[in-house]
DNA sequence: ACTTGACCTTCCAACGATGGCAAGGTTCAG
DNA sequence: CTGAACCTTGCCATCGTTGGAAGGTCAAGT
C-alpha cells in the first residue's frame, strides 16, 4: 500500500504521515526500489490510533508515549495518568476560556451597539480592568 | 520613551511591540538620531488596549479591526458585531473541548488502572470510535 | 513505444504569538 | 574610560498542519 492509500484508509493525510515519520512518531516506512514508502494494516491502525488521539487533544509528545504504551501493552495505571493530565489540561483551558467568553457576554449585553461610537467593550480594552 | 519603558508601561514585551510593528498592527515608531525607538504616553495606550484584547483572546486580525473601530470613532454597532462573532468562536471552541473532556472522563472512569495492560482508553483510540 | 495524468519523492516556507540568543551599537553613571 | 543597562537587527525554536515547487515513477490509454 503506497502512503496516499494508507492516508486515506487511515484518515491522515500523506503529508502527515511524512511528517510523523520525520518526528519518529512513526517507524519509519519500508521502501520500494524506485523509493515508495509502504505500508501494512498494522501501520494504518497505528496511524488511525494517531489520528483518533489527535481528535482527542493530546499532543504528539503524549501520543509517543501513548503508542509506546499501547504497542508494548504496558499497565493500564500509566495510560490512566497520562489521560488525567491530559484532562487537567483540557480542563483548564475550558476554564479560561469560559471566563473570557463570560466577561465578552457582559460586555456585548451592555453595548447598545447603535450609530454612536461609545461602546463597553472598547473602554474596557481601552481602559479599566482586563477582559477576564 | 524607549521601548523597554513602554514595555514596562504597557505590559507588552519589548520583543512583541517590535513584531506588532513589523506586522503593522501599530504605526512604526519614531526613531531617535540613533535608530532608538521612542514612544508617547498614547502609544502605551494603545499597546495596552492590544494586550487586553489579546487577553480576552482575539486575533491580531480582529484586533486591528477593534483598533480601528476604536481610534477612528466608529459606530458601536461594528464593535459590537466583531465581539459576538469572537464570542461564537470561543463558544465553539468550549464545546469542542468540553466534549472532548467529557469522552476522556468517561474513558477514565471505565479504566482499572492497574497493573494489567487493558484499558479502554487505548481500546478506544485504537478501535471502535474517535475520542469524541 | 509514447503520452498523459495520477501518484510519489524531497525540500522549503508559512501560519500565530512568543521566547531566546547572538553580535553589535548607544547611553549614562561612576 | 569603563561597565551596566539598554537598544538594534536577525535568526532559530516552538506546535501542528498545510501549501507549493521541482522532479521522479507508475499505470492506463492510444
Amino acid at each position: 500500500m503506497n502512503i496516499g492509500q494508507a492516508a486515506r484508509a487511515s484518515g491522515v493525510s500523506a503529508k502527515m504521515i511524512r511528517h510523523y515519520e520525520t518526528i519518529g512518531l512513526i517507524v519509519k516506512a519500508a521502501r520500494s526500489l524506485s523509493g515508495y514508502r509502504h505500508y501494512q494494516a498494522r501501520d494504518v491502525h497505528t496511524l488511525r490510533f494517531i489520528r483518533r488521539a489527535r481528535m482527542a487533544g493530546f499532543s504528539t509528545v503524549q501520543i509517543k508515549k501513548l503508542l509506546s504504551l499501547w504497542q508494548d501493552r504496558q499497565p493500564a495505571r500509566e495510560v490512566k495518568q497520562l489521560a488525567a493530565e491530559h484532562l487537567i489540561d483540557l480542563q483548564a483551558r475550558i476554564t479560561e476560556l469560559e471566563s473570557i467568553a463570560q466577561a465578552l457576554t457582559q460586555l456585548i449585553e451592555h453595548c447598545h451597539g447603535g450609530e454612536r461610537p461609545e461602546c463597553p467593550i472598547l473602554d474596557n480594552l481601552a481602559g479599566d480592568e482586563p477582559a477576564r
